[in-house]
DNA sequence: CAAGAAATTGACGTAGTGTCACGGCCAGCT
DNA sequence: AGCTGGCCGTGACACTACGTCAATTTCTTG
């Protein structure tokens, strides 16, 4: 009994003090990303922030890059899950688009510093990285308009640039709501059903 | 006669050099960029590209973000002015819209180059630096929709929002588009446009 | 042509990179 | 509990990149 629960716990002990390191890289990486920005850090002020050696940070991640998609695709596959829920419910274009547009406005509003766009050090530049796990996330939603299609619930529109007309809207127009004071989800989500609510049916048909 | 022509062909060799070296390293840069990604290259790639000594890499540009931008500058600076006399000279939303969409995407497909992303090293992640001369574009296009609103050539709809929409899909059909084996911008206009001039009508007012 | 101005050069001090031999500590067995 | 093998944290190390600056070359001007 005592004996396979010291067992239990001695095992965890080292899985514990990996998941504990990795989060403690992740965390002083978030902290040193938002003060000095993405490109001015090194990997070495990420582990100054942290108590492990230079050495440690390396059996966890080859360079500051991977953490960094680390901590991205957190978040992508974080909400990946709801959107696509959210799509497959869908009965209506109006479901899929106002339902798609809705959760996740909400969601970068609730998760702001995560979306808050990294900047260069000393330049006014835009920085924006879509790591594997998002760009997967853009292939999720094409496949679901793929299927919306087939099943008539949508037109039979490119479903390529449908997808990319989706993420660029929900990209660009997340920027600007993160950059107001009164940031409003509802609203932003509202603009941007609109627009491709009215836009779709307009839409150059395929088999045409 | 002779000391005029001599001084003023003296007093160009040395703008002339200088003009040739920026030159230089510009192209220098684009090479290993395009090599290596943005990621990955440093500033001493960027001066081995080139016969000139470190020294003199750091008399014309303070990083390689700032290569990057002057690079990325050029092409926001070529394209802005195309893109305002187009948005000007048009008298109904149409206009508007179909020429802006076109404009664009006749010039990526013309620079794809340019336009295609760089890339981190190793990783498949995917990157897009939107430098001030880009960001000032956007703030362009804003101004224009605002006047557009004013004279009622567009319904009162949030300009900003507008914009980053137009700006949004504007780059993501791009890259979308650049991927394709059978690039074709009148088609990806034709697209865009499609879906603007649906939209548009369908879009929330402002004052109501 | 002389002398000053301007720009180039590359070596230098500083700092970040990734590696690896060492050693401590946990896991599993007796 | 005690022993032992191996996992993993450690930090010094060799290497490379960074940005600067005194010396030097090259252009300009009177």
């Amino acid at each position: 009994m005592e004996a396979v629960i010291k067992r239990d716990a001695a095992r965890g002990r080292r899985e514990q003090t990996k998941l504990q390191n990795r989060e403690t890289i992740l965390a002083a990486a978030r902290k040193v990303f938002s003060e000095i920005g993405f490109g001015a850090a090194t990997v070495r002020d990420i582990i100054r922030a942290t108590p492990l050696a230079s050495g440690t940070f390396y059996n966890y991640f080859k360079s500051k890059e991977e953490v960094y998609q680390a901590i991205r695709d957190d978040v992508a596959l974080a909400i990946r899950p709801r959107l696509r829920e959210e799509r497959t419910r869908a009965d209506s274009v109006e479901a899929f688009i106002s339902g798609s547009f809705r959760t996740f406005f909400e969601f970068v509003s609730r998760n702001r510093e995560d979306f808050r766009h990294l900047r260069h050090a000393a330049d006014a530049s835009r920085l924006r990285i879509d790591t594997p796990e998002v760009i997967a996330g853009f292939e999720e939603l094409r496949e679901d308009l793929e299927t919306a299609i087939a099943n008539g619930l949508f037109p039979d529109v490119d479903a390529d640039f449908l997808m990319a007309a989706i993420v660029g809207v929900a990209f660009e127009i997340s920027e600007r709501m993160l950059s107001r004071e009164d940031m409003d989800p509802a609203a932003s989500a509202a603009f941007a059903t609109a627009l491709f609510l009215g836009g779709v049916r307009a839409l150059p048909k395929k088999g045409g």
